[in-house]
RNA sequence: GGGCCCAUGGCUCAGUUGGUUAGAGCGUUCGGUUCACAUCCGAAAGGUCACAGGUUCGAGUCCUGUUGGGCCCA
């Protein structure tokens, strides 16, 4: 029979037929329309440093999911791609390799040589990103993809720097930061690490000296770990209250090694009396605690280092030695000059370079700066009125909190892959030609130090005089708007260069919401892949429509980072939040409780588990996984590949290393072969078995495609002869009218939990519906109705309109599979509809989402079938408990009131069906049967005659068992009703319910004990 | 040091504003070839809800403290 699908889902064929459907049919494509609602959701840009993990899969599955939810709910809705060029990550990944493979460092082979290197990096790994995007069938408008470093991103980059420093908003300063040597760069807090080395503790003095300078004979002591930095101390330190120094704070001290007075000051943040000699020496230069003491006491910020790491020129006879070797001697020389007392060892904690692995060294330079005063406080304000509301909402806090230090944003980093800062500068003249070199511009001067430009110039550049920097001679600084080259070229023609640094990545992707859309370009929409340039009479118009975006969907360890510099930016420049939901999901950790990352050897690639189980059973799974909670565990193990064992990952198999020795390998428990696995410390051996990282937690949605592909699978075996009808209300049976009830029930809830972000109860709910109510009772108690001819043809039309609905409902958790059933269902039944059947759409991601039907739900007939189903677990039970065949026919008296008989009988037919029982009577006047087993609904009894397989001693048992559980619970509950204070206190209507539970509980215990006292 | 979060059967998780007998999936045990599905069907066992106090008629749920764990900021 051609309807007959396949036993099982082919779940790679789908996704490869599917994404290459709904790419050609421009599907994903989202349009301003200004007859339908706009939903905007602007991925949270990955980096292009390396490929996707579990992370972005859970990221990107939920943002589909709503994206293609709001679709079908009529919205014009619009999933913004892209990538981030990610500075130092992506440049330190290149560099390293270069340096592996070539042994060439960056200094070899220049800036334009790198940068072109990094863009080829770039090409491959976006290239690599997007394709992984859509094998997890992420319906984003592909031709809008966007690159943070691409000349739409880059031009908003420019135009906001170039706003911000015309508002004053950015400035440069100085600021210790957490140098590497190595790659001569900044690093940022995040991407150092601490580890503990070997070093020495050394306790040297100073000799105090008097005004003129000469020794008055008493040494004041000290210890450091770093004594080379004795070259940059402005002070020595000690505790105010300290009595051992009362006398001497104020007085001054001789550096011996470079022949430098300093003061003795006095620190209650910086000394501790109870440590050592209770003295330090302040470094503000090269130290985070020495530098904020410095800045309280105005100390002088002296800068030994050169950026490779070598002693500058304010070392003196030390300058161009490395600081290693610098230390060495210091040291010597200190002995030698007698003041050294003491060496010891001690181990030291180190803060390291990610990148680089080398030790960072505290390093005073020039740095831009974005002054976060009044556009940290507009983003506080836009969560604090509710402009931007966060899901779960206690991580606005996260957020308020951190913009509520306003600590400004240090923007600059010294690196050559980015966006470069565009300020030209060049050392301004003296006296009242400070000007001089921008004679040409036209440039003038006011009183206030002003520069004023002319006109036709004003709105291109902005120039401003700052204090110099390392010379201390003032600078001239100027700001060119993007797309002024030529500027830029008369600038530099005139002695101007340009600022060698990049922008802060976080910089670019601050502006992503609306950069992405074209902004600052309001004349036309923004170009897309492959298409020139549209000019529009209405304007840019993707701006104006899909901009503020509905809601954002990210991680918490970038709230901080990211969403709050979103808010800032969009507020900034286009006078709006970016967003007006914030949905922070789950983090995924590993099994041991550990956050997942590649190096440490617990990531999982989304690709090898979709390999596995398919793209519809991990978004299925991963949904299910995202509710309010901030962590999931995914415990992983390794697949035998000689047997598909499964050996738990546990941290020894991740520290697994080479160590000079061949490949590790993991030993199979079941068939004792040995395999190896995929790990971050070395490659597999090429040819050798290799497992692959799987998780038993995906077997969830495995099984659940795999119900809901037989259950369909069934139902199109049952639609030969279909015919598209309306289905009057009067033909129902008991169960459709059921199913119909479910399903607007769970049409509703799950349209809610969407609503809420709610994507674990929302897949639970619909999971439920699915297997538990259409699967176990619905399709089975069909199934005498489609052997039946004139019960036919209504069974299959309401059955239509179920797994319509099913598939439509389940589409954005499961894309591929629905598609693939949608259209199986249009060959097999085009028209469907129980009023009026209407043509189903080609594809199920364009149909509409179910509508909401509350007139359908029916509560009443909701519980009525709930007695149904207890009966047939009732009876399900004594069956097993006395292991009756499972082909035995049994029989059934019910004992009941005559409307419940009657409903009873309604549906006595499906006792056969679902039970293999029949039902002999129901009534009130049936007695127990002799010989049978018995249960109790409350307001209904049961006997199943078992003449010959009964045994009275097993049926006593069991149901005095039962009654001492009764007997417990009817306790409880007349303890509460005895309980005068819950009488007065507790809602009339909790205690209704308990007086109503409590009844029931009783007619039940009655009901065992009547078979007890019958049995003995 | 400040902040956020977590601790519920062997494992992974639900548990709405406190209110009937704390649920699910996996795993375990028992039984199943009735023509959708063994990636399945039926049944069962398994939990003093981390610990100690408190509030309340009533606490897995609220408060305080302790222990253990994850994370952010400093």
């Amino acid at each position: 029979m051609s309807s007959e699908l396949p036993k099982t889902y082919d779940s790679q064929a789908a996704q490869t037929r599917w994404v290459e459907y709904w790419l050609s049919q421009g599907f994903c494509n989202a349009e301003p329309d200004p007859a339908r609602r706009q939903h905007t959701i602007m991925i949270p840009l990955p980096n292009v440093t390396g490929a996707l993990h579990m992370g972005h899969c859970l990221n990107g599955t939920v943002q589909d999911l709503l994206t293609r939810w709001r679709r079908m709910q009529g919205y014009s809705a619009l999933w913004m791609p892209g990538t981030d060029h990610a500075g130092i990550a992506t440049q330190a990944v290149v560099e390293r390799r270069m340096l592996e493979e070539e042994g060439l460092t960056r200094h070899d082979i220049g800036r334009a040589a790198l940068v072109s290197r990094i863009w080829k990096w770039k090409d491959d790994y976006e290239a690599r990103i997007l394709n992984q995007l859509k094998q997890i069938g992420s319906s984003c408008d592909w031709r809008r993809v966007r690159f943070t470093l691409d000349e739409v991103c880059s031009k908003a980059v420019r135009r906001t720097f170039f706003r911000m420093f015309g508002d004053g908003l950015v400035y440069r300063g100085k600021r210790l930061v957490n140098w590497d040597t190595y790659l001569q760069t900044a690093v940022a807090d995040d991407e150092v690490f601490h580890e503990d080395v070997a070093g020495h503790f050394w306790t040297m003095n100073y000799p105090v000296v008097d005004q003129q300078g000469q020794p008055t004979g008493r040494r004041i002591s000290f210890s450091t770990t770093r004594p080379e930095t004795m070259l940059g101390d402005a002070a020595v330190c000690v505790h105010p209250a300290d009595e051992r120094y009362a006398d001497l704070v104020g007085s001054q001290v001789r550096i011996p090694v470079i022949d430098r007075c300093i003061p003795i000051i006095a620190d209650a943040l910086l000394a501790d009396r109870t440590l050592g000699t209770g003295v330090v020496k302040v470094t503000p230069a090269h130290d985070p605690n020495d530098y904020a003491c410095g800045l309280r006491h105005g100390l002088p910020m002296i800068n030994i280092l050169n950026p490779d790491g070598t002693i500058n020129a304010a070392g003196g006879e030390y300058a161009g030695l490395d600081r290693f070797e610098a230390r060495k001697r210091v040291v010597a020389r200190m002995e030698s000059l007698g003041h050294l007392e003491k060496v010891e060892d001690r181990i030291i904690p180190l803060m390291h370079s990610d990148r680089s692995k080398t030790a960072i060294e505290p390093f005073l330079s020039d740095q831009w700066f974005v002054k976060m005063d009044r556009l940290a406080q507009d983003a506080i304000d836009a969560v604090e009125d509710g402009r931007v509301r966060f899901f779960p909402q206690r991580y606005a806090r996260t957020y308020v909190d951190w913009l509520a230090e306003k600590r400004d944003w240090c923007i600059s980093r010294q690196l050559w892959w980015g966006h470069r800062i565009p300020v030209w500068s060049q050392p301004a003249g003296t006296g009242t030609d400070r000007l001089a070199a921008l004679r040409d511009f036209g440039a003038e001067l006011t009183v206030d130090g002003e520069v004023v430009l002319p006109s036709e110039l004003c709105d291109k550049l902005v120039v401003r005089l700052a204090p110099g920097l390392q010379s201390g001679r003032e600078l001239i600084l100027c700001c060119v708007d993007a797309g002024c080259e030529d500027l830029e070229r008369r600038l530099e023609a005139a002695g101007f260069v340009q600022d060698e640094d990049v922008l802060d990545t976080w910089f670019s992707s601050a502006l992503w919401p609306h950069a992405t859309l074209g902004w600052p370009d309001r004349q036309h929409d923004p170009p897309m892949i492959s298409q020139a340039e549209s000019v529009s009479a209405d304007g840019n118009r993707v701006l104006s429509y899909f901009y503020p975006g509905s809601v954002l969907v990210t991680s918490r360890d970038i709230i901080t980072l990211w969403v709050a510099r979103m808010v800032l930016t969009g507020l900034y420049n286009m006078g709006d939040v970016p967003f007006r939901h914030v949905y922070i999901h789950p983090k995924i950790l590993d099994g041991l409780g550990q956050t997942m990352s590649k190096s440490k050897g617990n990531g999982v690639d989304p690709l090898e588990l979709i390999e596995k189980y398919g793209t519809d059973a991990v978004r299925f799974t991963i949904a299910s996984l995202c509710g309010e909670t901030q962590d999931v565990r995914l415990p992983v193990g390794y697949e035998c590949p000689h047997c598909q064992t499964v050996t738990p990952q546990t941290k020894e198999h991740q520290e697994l290393k080479p160590l000079g020795g061949p490949n590790p390998s993991i030993q199979c428990s079941r068939c004792k072969k040995s395999f190896q696995f995929p790990s971050p410390w070395f490659t597999a051996d090429p040819g050798a078995p290799v497992a692959r990282i799987v998780s038993e937690r995906f077997d969830y949605g495995r099984n659940f495609c795999n119900k809901l592909w037989n259950a369909c699978r069934f139902a199109f075996m049952n639609l030969e002869g279909y015919e598209a009808a309306a289905v009057g209300e009067q033909q129902l049976q008991v169960e459709d009218r059921w199913i119909l009830s479910r399903l607007a029930t769970t049409v509703r809830d799950v349209t809610l939990m969407l609503e809420r972000y709610q994507f674990d109860q929302a897949t639970r709910a619909v999971r439920e519906f699915t297997w538990n109510e259409f699967c176990d009772w619905y399709l089975e108690m069909l199934k005498p109705r489609f052997r039946s001819a004139e019960q036919r043809a209504v069974a299959q039309r309401c059955l239509v309109v179920v797994v319509d609905s099913l598939l439509r409902l389940l589409h954005p958790f499961a894309p591929f599979i629905t598609e693939e059933l949608w259209h199986k269902l249009n060959e097999l039944a085009p028209l469907r509809g129980l009023s009026e059947p209407v043509s189903a759409g080609s594809s199920v991601m364009m149909a509409s989402w179910p509508q909401l039907q509350p007139e359908r739900i029916d509560e009443v007939l909701e519980r009525r079938f709930e007695r149904l189903q207890q009966t047939i677990a009732a009876v399900r039970n004594v069956r097993s408990v006395y292991g009756i065949s499972p082909t035995a026919q049994l029989k059934l008296f019910m004992k009941c009131d005559p409307a419940v008989a009657e409903q009873l009988q309604a549906v006595s037919a499906q006792f056969d069906f679902l039970a293999r029982t029949m039902l002999e009577a129901a009534g009130l006047d049936i007695s127990r049967p002799k010989g049978s087993a018995g249960f109790s609904l409350g307001d209904a009894e049961g006997y199943i005659p078992l003449e010959g397989l009964i045994d009275r001693d097993a049926e006593l048992t069991r149901q005095g068992r039962e009654a001492e559980k009764l007997r417990g619970f009817i306790r409880g509950h007349e303890s509460k009703l005895s309980n005068p204070g819950f009488l007065a206190k507790a809602p009339e209507k909790v205690v209704a319910e308990i007086r109503e539970t409590l009844e029931n509980l009783r007619l039940q215990l009655a009901a065992a004990e009547r078979i007890i006292a019958d049995l003995s």
